[in-house]
DNA sequence: TTTTGAGTTGTTCGA
DNA sequence: GTCGAACAACTCAAA
């Protein structure tokens, strides 16, 4: 007769570091029931196509972490609540426990789980391994939500203090004989024909990918940073934001590596403190979505549901395509459909072309990343794209429209980025990079360009600028007490 | 309750 | 070429 079992439930919290369910449950000196559930539609958004393509490797590397200690991964699918439930009968277990995923969704899951859960006699109990605070852990005096990141980073930073990081489990004693597990294989996450995914091998998905991703960044870009992580040609962004999502890697343990890196010389105080305040900056998107759980589908600021988004599925298609006529967004594009990843600066962009000078719906785009990016996040991306369309929490002002040339100039200099992503315009000049359409027939031919190559703009900026302006001061209603 | 200072990432124009 | 101001008002957070 072995001892009731303890489940395990992996959410997006896929690695053994620094997990406190896992120790939770390796602790308890039982066996342990390792689970993942794949969602069903029926369930929350459902996954990308490149998150999907991320979540094989990484439950692929899970899986084999998991076997070096003896143990191993049960994947069932189907509504989670079910399947956990059924899960603890069908092994007997007297406990559940699990991270928790705070998202719009998972939030009134996880209590019908636990409130079911318990009617069954079967303790559940949840932990944070995902933030350093929990989303509603700070208020303002007058008790309200944060609504401007400085006086929220401000709180959170006096809170956060220095994080506890826990270590991975040593063991994990198994069931055994463990539950029958469905094949990853048959879940068909990975993409089969065509395999859009094959320029995405630069990332290594799963937890040992994460940690080496981590020293590599404190070991190379943390110490220039903050002067260059606005540069998309040059290797200075972490590029942690997918390991992050999925959880391969903890913003504690960030936050740990991160303060010893630049104890030991490797970044400036500066540096630190621009790497902390991105972290920041996760932990406010996930505020604003506690708050907002419907993030992804309803602006912030309502008056800018009034915006007269015009409909243009030519123009939307041509920024999907990255064939825009402008290079640095199409650079952007090109990058994020090839590798499933954008430098941030160029998110900024990109973003900035579809909602300012396409007009389009900012929402249009949001689920353009959500399928494509694989650190697509439900806070993160909702609350990016709201801010860059001037409709979110603290977001930039209607005027601030980007200059795709001048972004280009200043932040691709060089043009690398561009040239990278873009090699039909590889053979201009510098001066010519980010707006080949001032070059003469003679120069793009010296470029080696066909006509056809590249298109032309599909907007003038200037008069897209000002359509904008225009588009968005008449959002303000006029004041009323002007004669 | 009222007041006050401030607010991630920009661009353009004119001196 | 460089610099400062204008761009528009509003809302937030704390005193």
């Amino acid at each position: 007769m072995t001892e009731a079992p303890i489940i395990l439930w992996f959410r997006q919290d896929l690695r053994l570091a620094d997990n406190p369910a896992l120790r939770l449950a390796c602790d308890s000196g039982r066996p342990v029931v390792l689970l993942y559930v794949l969602a069903d539609a029926a369930d929350g958004r459902p996954w990308g196509g490149a998150s999907r393509w991320w979540l094989e490797l990484s439950l692929r590397a899970l899986d084999l972490s998991l076997g070096a200690l003896g143990a191993r991964l049960v994947l069932r699918r189907g509504d989670p609540v079910s399947v956990v439930e059924a899960m603890a009968r069908e092994v007997g277990a007297t406990d559940v426990v699990w991270n928790r995923v705070y998202g719009g969704a998972a939030q009134a899951r996880d209590a019908a789980l636990m409130a079911r859960l318990t009617e069954n006699g079967v303790r559940a109990r949840s932990c944070n391994a995902s933030l350093l605070l929990e989303p509603w852990a700070l208020r303002t005096g007058a008790g309200g939500a944060y609504k401007v990141f400085t006086p929220f980073w401000r709180a959170a930073r006096a809170a956060i203090g220095a994080p506890e990081v826990l270590g991975a489990p040593t063991r994990i004693a198994a069931l055994e004989r463990p539950p029958a597990s469905d094949r990853l294989e048959d879940w068909t996450l990975y993409p089969a024909a065509p395999d859009w995914a094959a320029g995405f091998g630069d990332w290594i998905p799963g937890e040992v990918g994460a940690r080496a991703r981590l020293d590599a960044f404190l070991q190379g870009g943390f110490g220039r940073y903050a002067a260059q992580r606005d540069e998309p040609g040059i290797e200075a962004s972490s590029r942690l934001s997918p390991h992050l999502h999925w959880g391969e890697i903890g913003p504690r343990q960030v936050w740990a590596a991160a303060h010893a890196a630049s104890a030991a010389g490797l970044a400036s105080e500066r540096d630190l403190d621009k790497l902390l305040s991105e972290l920041g900056w996760r932990e406010f998107n996930h505020h604003l979505l506690a708050e907002r759980p419907d993030l992804k589908d309803a602006a912030f600021k309502p008056a800018y549901e009034a915006m007269p988004w015009r409909s243009d599925p030519q123009g939307l298609a041509a920024w999907r395509r990255g064939r825009t006529g402008y290079p640095l967004v199409d650079a952007g594009m090109r990058q994020l459909w090839t590798t499933g990843w954008m430098h941030n600066r160029v998110r900024l962009v990109a973003a900035s072309f579809l909602v300012k000078h396409l007009l389009i719906d900012w929402r249009e785009g949001e689920r353009w990343f959500w399928d494509t990016l694989v650190d697509a996040d439900e806070a993160n991306n909702p609350a990016n794209w709201q801010w860059v369309a001037g409709c979110g929490a603290d977001a930039s002002p209607f005027f601030r429209i980007f200059n795709p040339v001048a972004q280009g100039e200043r932040f691709d200099p060089k043009g690398d980025y561009v040239r990278r992503w873009v090699p039909e315009l590889a053979g201009l000049p510098d001066s010519l990079i980010h707006q080949p359409w001032k070059g003469t027939a003679a120069e793009r031919n010296r470029a080696g360009m066909e006509p056809g190559d590249y298109p032309a703009p599909v907007v003038e900026h200037a008069q897209a600028r000002l359509r904008a302006l225009d588009a968005f001061k008449n959002l303000t209603p006029p004041s009323t007490d002007s004669l």
